[in-house]
DNA sequence: TAAAACCCTCACGCAAGCGTCATGGTCAAG
DNA sequence: CTTGACCATGACGCTTGCGTGAGGGTTTTA
């Protein structure tokens, strides 16, 4: 029923160890079997593929560790009363990611251009 | 004429380590006055916005040197002759820098929709 | 002309995100 | 019942992107 870690990152496409880290990190928070085992859920592989993107976009663990709870769909589980705070940290982190975005977006469309006009001269 | 390391960084808002770390890494190339001082371009402040924006997008120095020069908007100083093997890497940056920004809008969106519904809730 | 304020080059230090043993339990297969 | 494939917990190592002196010239300011 459960997944094992071995399977997982397998799944997932990332290291063992780099599963453990994440569980250190506080961003996955499998249960354990008697003989000591992590247990895993089937969800955990999207988890873990959506904090993969994160890592690898520049956010560090403990900003994922915070925004990871509200990116389970449309509010679905949605904490009770947010308190102001904290909803300013989230729209916080929503900014740094729109300005992310726009940068890359800028420079994908430069590369692009770059290419597009080595194609169009080798033609 | 020419802008010194200090000026440099107080405008483009690093700090004078990094500007040094930067040259190190061979993302900017100043010249050297008789003294030894760095010189640095008025252009280098908007290269090293760049350089800041790509590094806080989680690229790594050595990515960013390859792709930077292909920047200066839209095919100013195309590269002599680029090899296909070239051509390719730039086109493996594009699609990771793609691959980034789908990951990053992902998550702005789903934090939008968090807050979209908290604001809602509180209403 | 002397203190401030910059600049230079080493060079060590540090946090993040794992890689990589070392050492040892667990469990299905032969 | 032993071999091999997994699992666990330390714990040290490495890379990246700088921070932070140490030690010593230069240039502007008082």
């Amino acid at each position: 029923m459960s997944v094992r870690i071995g399977d997982l990152a397998r799944v997932a496409g990332v290291s063992v160890r780099a599963l453990r880290y994440y569980e250190e990190e506080g961003l996955v928070r499998p249960s354990r079997a008697e003989n000591g085992y992590r247990c895993f859920e089937e969800r955990d592989v999207e988890v873990v593929r959506q904090i993969r993107g994160l890592i690898e976009a520049g956010l560090p663990t403990r900003i994922i560790r915070d925004v990871l709870p509200y990116l389970d769909g449309p509010g679905e589980l949605m904490p009770e009363v947010p308190c102001e705070h904290m909803l300013d940290e989230v729209a916080a982190h929503r900014d740094a990611l729109e300005r992310r975005i726009r940068c890359l977006t800028r420079n994908r469309d430069a590369l692009n251009a770059y290419l597009d006009a080595a194609v169009r001269r080798s033609a």
